[in-house]
RNA sequence: GUGCCUGUAGCUCAAUGGAUAGAGCGCUGGACUCCGGAUCCAGAGGUUGCGGGUUCGACUCCCGCCAGGCACGCCA
């Protein structure tokens, strides 16, 4: 908010100065001893007006200081401007955050409808550790993105057309038979062996009794898909729902091929001429809009692949009128990425309507040793046990607390043995700490407010909480624009440091001194305020007490 | 072999081409008879994988290596 201030008072200036096209210079809070905030401003307009950084710093900072929202301006360095801001201009700012309250952060309306698809998992085991960062990072950024003004739509792809559902139907089915005592029959090499299809097993054996042991007719593979996937999704749904992650929509693939836009694809890509037969299959001219070799759409015997039903499903996206979709894929899907493109081309949809979010994978590591992840092989560490161990908040932060794009190293042994050390409850402390200064301050008569007060304050400690409470709605524009979870538990832990450290050296309800407690108080309620946000935005909870 | 991602403090990770590369954990030493010590303050700890290049300035951009991960299917 204050830093949006200044960027418009320095572009007004540089205008002055006469530069034609402002650059994208930028306005940020300034390391230790260099002011409050500080901008590179006359380093970007040095060559367009042919003086030296410093010379152009030293007028920019001359013309900021009489500006009534800076005490301070100084040229610094090589031409750094360095800026001091009035404490008035804080108290507003804390005024705005407590009467804003859980808007604050908010930012107006782009008018423009986007969705988040994420957690499109084959449906043939239970949700993995790997899994649930994709869940948590696409969740935690569609959060962003509605605070950042866009209509967000949450969504749930559900691949239930493959050939890997027929094999997880099998796969079931000679479990059922294990159940039931017959021996001989074996899960194929590519099936699924977990043990989560013995359980499953039993549980049918109790509903159905013996009526498919050794049957393995048409009816058969229909029960036991339709049995072993309804199963299957609705575990993973509460697996999901349990970290608190929940859809506004479910979609199924199946449903492309039924309602024919698989079909039509085939139709609008044969009639521009990008398709071709070879060898019993229909190929898509790949190689005609990148550098890549051409793909199959549909197999010999006549079943979509894959990549078909995905071009019908984006297809779809794009008539349901987004203005951008962003589906968040793990990085083991990003050679799927430019035939995706070229596909989007080929269909005459626009640039930019089609985006991924990739995320590298968790490396789990117990008792110091790498912990393999198969779910064919049915070797994992469920999402539930993860979540059993160390709880939801820790489980969401942290996930939300590492870039996508860095490999995630996940000590177990660390998580569930010492989950106190984890930063969530760092950040948490500082929550109830508020929430208890606020229990005290009734007891020793004090009652919240608004704004009262305000004008005592304007130390050093509760300039640096303030100035960090005022950056909150332009840290939800970084970290949506850069698809980065983990700005805001940084920004998060940061301000936590920084109202701490207040705290420790400020004392909020002194009696002696009713007017500054007052202001304090205020200023406590803003930080309250601006975490309960940023938790929310995080899906972590926000403690009364720890 | 080709493409993508990663390589930063002992460990886990930050740092849109900007000032002295920062946090947490761990380690060392301190802190108010007072609002929560799950806190605060200070310190030690770095050739940003290696070598070149671009410029006022490079962890960041370009080129070449090295190491790890992933992908190169009529799997998804």
């Amino acid at each position: 908010m204050i830093i949006a201030e200044a960027y418009e008072r320095i572009k007004n200036i540089l205008e002055e100065m006469g530069v034609k096209e402002i650059p994208p210079f930028r306005v940020e809070i300034a390391p230790e001893g260099f002011g409050e905030l500080a901008t590179n401003a006359a380093f970007l307009v040095s060559r367009e007006l042919k003086r030296p950084p410093r010379e152009l710093g030293e007028v920019i900072a001359k013309k900021l200081a009489e500006d009534p929202l800076f005490d301070k301006c100084e040229v610094a360095g090589p031409g750094f401007v360095n800026l001091w801001i009035s404490w008035d201009c804080y108290a507003n700012v804390l005024k705005k955050i407590i009467e804003e309250d859980a808007n604050y952060g908010k930012h107006v309306s782009k008018g423009e409808r986007v969705q988040f698809e994420f957690a499109s998992v084959n449906p043939t085991g239970p949700i993995t550790v790997g899994h649930g960062r994709q869940a948590v990072i696409g969740d935690v950024l569609a959060n962003l993105f509605e605070w950042y003004g866009y209509e967000v739509q949450r969504e749930m792809y559900i691949n239930d057309a493959g050939r890997q559902i027929d094999l997880l139907a099998y796969s079931l089915w000679v479990r059922y038979n294990e159940v039931l005592g017959v021996e001989g029959l074996e899960i194929p090499e590519d099936g699924y062996k977990g043990e989560y299809l013995i359980d499953l097993a039993k549980k049918l054996v109790g509903e159905v009794g013996d009526s498919y042991r050794e049957v393995w007719n048409e009816d058969a593979k229909a029960f036991f898909r339709d049995y072993a996937l309804h199963a299957m999704l609705s575990s993973m749904r509460s697996t999901l729902r349990s970290i608190g992650v929940e859809f506004d929509n479910y979609f199924s693939e199946s449903s492309l091929i039924e309602d024919g836009t698989v079909r039509e694809v085939l139709e609008i890509l044969s009639e521009k001429g990008y398709l071709y037969e070879k060898d019993g299959a229909i190929w898509f001219k790949v190689s005609e809009f990148i550098d890549e070799s051409d793909k199959v759409l549909v197999r010999s015997d006549g079943s979509p692949t894959y990549f078909l039903t995905d071009i019908a499903y984006h297809l779809n996206k794009f008539r349901r009128g987004f203005s951008r979709v962003f589906d968040i894929w793990g990085s083991d899907h990003h050679g799927h990425e430019p035939r995706m493109r070229a596909a989007m081309k080929a269909l005459g949809i626009p640039d930019g309507f089609f985006n991924v979010v990739f995320h590298q994978y968790v490396t789990l590591k117990k008792g110091g040793e790498v912990v393999k992840m198969s779910t064919r092989r049915g070797e994992f560490v469920t999402l539930d046990e993860l979540v059993e161990a160390v709880g939801v908040d820790a489980v969401r932060y942290f996930f939300s607390m590492i870039d996508a794009n860095t490999h995630l190293n996940f000590d177990i042994d660390l998580a569930m043995k010492k989950s106190e050390e984890n930063p969530v409850y760092y950040v948490q402390y500082s929550h109830a700490r508020i929430r208890s200064i606020f229990r005290k301050a009734s007891e020793k008569g004090f009652s919240f407010e608004p704004g009262r007060g305000l004008e005592k304050l304007g130390n050093e400690k509760e300039r640096a909480l303030a100035l960090q409470l005022s950056i909150f709605p332009r840290v939800l524009e970084e970290a949506a624009n850069a698809f980065a979870t983990n700005k805001l538990t940084g920004y998060l832990e940061t301000l936590a440091s920084k109202f701490h450290s207040f705290y420790t050296e400020n004392l909020v309800l002194d009696p002696e001194n009713p007017e500054v407690s007052h202001g304090r108080l205020n200023l406590c309620r803003a930080t309250e305020v601006v975490m309960k946000n940023a938790f929310k935005l995080l899906g972590v909870s926000a403690p009364e007490r720890m």
